[in-house]
RNA sequence: GGCCCCAUCGUCUAGUCUGGUCCAGGACACCAGGUUUUCAUCCUGGUAACACGGGUUCGAAUCCCGUUGGGGUCACCA
């Protein structure tokens, strides 16, 4: 494909603000932009989009470099390894925006690329302001750009009138103007630069939408600089795309309505005009959009519906609680959510990639799940059924713009965990171990720990076919972290395993008893050996292996539902069964069921 | 509100460009059975959609127009 004539060189970009975490859309289009690149055998670039002075945080670009590489998106050219590694960001959630580097970093930084093999960098836009610069000064010097003096009082003042009148706002320059002066005015009074918008009907050709028509009574003439110097979006990114030589732009439909000023800006500085595809949108269930504040109001349904009144947080005074509850428009910060989380025993709504890797969601099962959102191979699997189990080397393969879809999608949570839970059992035991071990040296210590030695695999195998996320394990295993003394009893499964008189034969509470005897007695007490002697025991009694089992289970668990015997007791171990058993004996003393 | 985009099962979608093979296929979810010492897995079956109204045509999910609905966007944010 390379060499292919039909398909000349492809260069894709994915343009990140690090403004936050890496956005499951903003990882969607990375996807499509890396997919094309790899497809046509062309480059994928990484460009960070630091405009925004007050917004931008060094700690966010390492955090969304970190989200790529785990779902495995690597680019060709872009920031390198120092600006990736183990963010700020995540170690505190309350961060600050730090504040840019500046031009006298720049060489260091060049320094540090992983390659920049055509020389377009460097790949931070706040170390480009010259190339901006320049390109600006032509636009000026043709009077394409003019500065105007405005303040944002004044600018507020238009859009209310405009809006009173029920028009479309739009800046456009005073017939009055005087070039002359203003280009004087502006050697000593802060201005921006805005670009004069040609008045003609902009036609966009975008991949997915066909032809766009823009009449020019529609666009005004945007702001290029600002007033701190720096470009905004739509001067560097069409200077950088220009000069970076980005053929194809792959990006939300949010930015549809940009695209005429784009193209209108190329063609007063002589750039080409790339290939767009504007890809659609990806929504909550509900229709809404997908918003971190959602992490919040879940929390807040989740405390109203436990009738929580103080913070469970320690930390979190009790009235600063009352008001994050009462005002949906005060924010908690991260951790604390993450904490109140905990204490309600309450998933968070993953939105970001970071959420998705720490509810223990695999890469591959992301990327599988978020390409079809938008995409879609077209084709049947094996079973004849439409294929849509694919991964990302089969996306390199096949992605390509005519397949992208146009209608926008919900984020179906429930099809993506049905399809990380498959993905976990197509794993074998060793596999999945590894895979567990290595989350939950990050995300779950505290079960990590418990499961020292060989009793790590026996509790894989326990929760692999169990689990349906990472963290499930710990839910799986949960009868393993309660205490002897402290199992709650379900009158029902009680009933019917313990107490219940089976006729012809002796009832579960006996039979409880009996095994225990056995089992105590085992030299081995490995899963194998305490299957067997289970089934053994069954069999002598003349049993079902049933009668035997469920008996075990409500003593080990105080329910009727745990992972397969000879694993579970031995994950609990010798002693604490006999504990768990003894407890279950005298409980039923106690108290008789009815 | 102006402009722009979109419209197939509850959800993601195939089919739309190149009208007939579609009383619309798959997946997830849901429901009912079955396998299993429990749960989970697994297997089998089932419910369920072309937003509406006009055209064009022998024939429309597929083409055209309108309506309705949903969404995006209107910054010195990206």
């Amino acid at each position: 494909m390379p060499d292919d004539p039909a398909h000349p060189c492809v260069i894709t970009r994915f343009a990140p603000s690090p403004t936050g975490f890496l956005h499951v859309g903003g990882a969607r289009t990375a996807l499509f932009c890396w997919a094309y690149a790899r497809n046509r055998g062309g480059s994928f670039i990484v460009r960070i989009e630091d405009t925004d002075q007050a917004r931008s945080s060094k700690s966010a670009v390492g955090a969304i470099l970190e989200d790529l590489t785990w779902l495995g998106i690597d680019w060709d050219e872009g920031p390198g390894r120092s600006a990736l590694g183990r963010s700020a960001l995540r170690a505190d959630p309350s961060f600050k925006d730090v504040a840019n580097e500046a031009e006298a970093n720049r060489s260091a930084r060049r320094a540090d690329l992983p390659g920049d093999p055509r020389c377009v960098g460097p790949f931070f836009q706040a170390q480009r302001l010259d190339l901006y610069d320049q390109h600006l000064q032509r636009l000026i010097d043709h009077d394409l750009a003019y500065p105007a003096f405005d303040t944002p009082e004044q600018l507020a003042a238009l859009r209310d009138g405009a809006r009173a009148r029920k028009e479309t706002f739009r800046y456009t320059r005073d017939p009055g103007f005087d070039r002359d002066a203003a280009l004087e005015r502006a050697k000593t009074e802060a201005h921006v630069i805005r670009f004069r918008m040609p008045h003609e009907a902009i036609v966009v050709t975008d991949e997915v939408l066909g032809e766009v028509t823009f009449e020019p009574e529609h666009v005004d003439d945007f702001v290029l600089r600002k007033k701190d110097g720096f470009p905004t979006y739509h001067l560097a990114v069409v200077v950088d795309d220009e000069l970076m030589g980005v053929t194809h732009v792959l990006r939300g439909q949010e930015h549809l309505n940009n695209t005429p000023r784009h193209v209108a800006l190329q063609k007063a500085l002589g750039f080409r005009t790339p290939v767009y595809a504007h890809l659609p949108l990806i929504f909550n269930a509900d229709g809404s959009k997908m918003s971190k504040r959602d992490k919040a109001k879940a929390a807040r349904a989740a405390c109203k519906e436990a009738k929580i009144g103080s913070s469970p947080v320690p930390g979190l005074d009790d009235g600063a609680f009352a008001k994050w509850l009462k005002d949906k428009s005060s924010q908690l910060d991260t951790g604390d959510l993450t904490l109140l989380a905990r204490a309600l025993e309450i998933d968070l709504p993953e939105i970001d990639v970071s959420d998705f890797r720490a509810a223990g969601y695999l890469p591959e099962v992301l990327v599988n799940f978020l390409a079809l959102l938008g995409w879609n191979p077209k084709r049947k699997g094996e079973d004849g059924k439409d294929l849509e189990r694919f991964d990302a080397s089969f996306l390199a393969d096949n992605f390509d713009l005519p397949a992208l879809g146009k209608t926008p999608s919900k984020f179906d949570r429930a099809k993506l965990l049905a399809f990380n839970a498959d993905t976990i059992q197509a794993r074998d035991d060793a596999a999945f171990e590894s895979c567990w071990k290595a989350w939950a040296a990050e995300h779950d210590s505290e079960t990590l720990a418990a499961l020292s030695g060989e009793k790590l695999a026996w509790g894989c195998a326990a929760a692999r076919q169990r689990c349906k996320t990472l963290r499930n394990v710990r839910t799986v295993l949960g009868f393993l972290f309660v205490d002897d003394d402290a199992i709650e009893y379900d009158s029902k499964a009680v009933k019917k395993n313990l107490t219940k008189a089976v006729e012809g034969e002796p009832t579960g509470l006996e039979l409880l008893g009996e095994v225990a005897g056995v089992l105590s007695g085992l030299e081995s007490f490995k899963p194998e050996a305490i299957d067997a002697a289970i089934e053994g025991f069954a069999e002598s009694k003349g049993v079902k292996i049933g009668r035997v089992a469920q008996p075990i289970r409500v003593a080990l668990t105080g329910a009727a539902v745990s992972p397969p015997l000879g694993l579970s007791l031995a994950l609990v171990g010798r002693e604490r069964y006999a504990a768990r058993v003894e407890r279950c004996q005298g409980f039923n003393l106690a108290s008789p069921s009815d």
